[in-house]
DNA sequence: GCCAACGTTGGC
DNA sequence: GCCAACGTTGGC
């Protein structure tokens, strides 16, 4: 398994929206950057990602599991943008702020802090362990 | 609201 | 294929 991390203005897609869409979950449209793009391709079903709200927030508010696999962005019309589904798992019990992270020496090469503006990032296994453990989230 | 970072576009 | 100009993202 895999770890992800998707960003979201709360503004736009909120995780109050994402968890009212419940266990069918929500496409994840509108990405318009081939990195981002690529990252969503590589997703497996069942791989786990942080739900992060940039802007208003700037927090890692949840998890998320995949649960549809890379295909056509039903917003697109070019037929070059490529979307998963997602589902909420569960609430942080303490958001991790990125104040926090940025502030924790062992999360210094997490790609939040190292490529700011990548709206969906890969997550290493440490990085993993180490933001649920901030944020008292257990077994996931 | 500002502006730095950085991805994309387009002229050559 | 390079690189300057431009647009967008997102922290502050």
């Amino acid at each position: 398994m895999q770890y992800w991390l998707f960003k979201s203005e709360p503004d736009v897609w909120s995780w109050h929206m994402q968890k009212a869409k419940g266990d069918a979950g929500q496409y994840w449209d509108g990405v318009r950057n081939y990195l981002a793009r690529n990252n969503m391709r590589a997703m497996k079903l069942g791989d786990r990602g942080f739900f992060y709200h940039s802007n208003a927030g700037k927090e890692i508010v949840g998890v998320v599991e995949v649960c549809a696999l890379s295909h056509p962005d039903p917003t697109d019309t070019t037929g070059q943008w490529d979307c998963v589904d997602i589902r909420a798992l569960s609430d942080m019990p303490r958001p991790v702020t990125l104040a926090e992270v940025k502030a924790n020496p062992a999360l210094k090469d997490m790609a939040l802090v190292t490529s700011m503006r990548l709206s969906v990032q890969p997550v290493k296994p440490d990085e993993w362990a180490e933001v649920c453990r901030m944020g008292g989230l257990a077994g996931f």
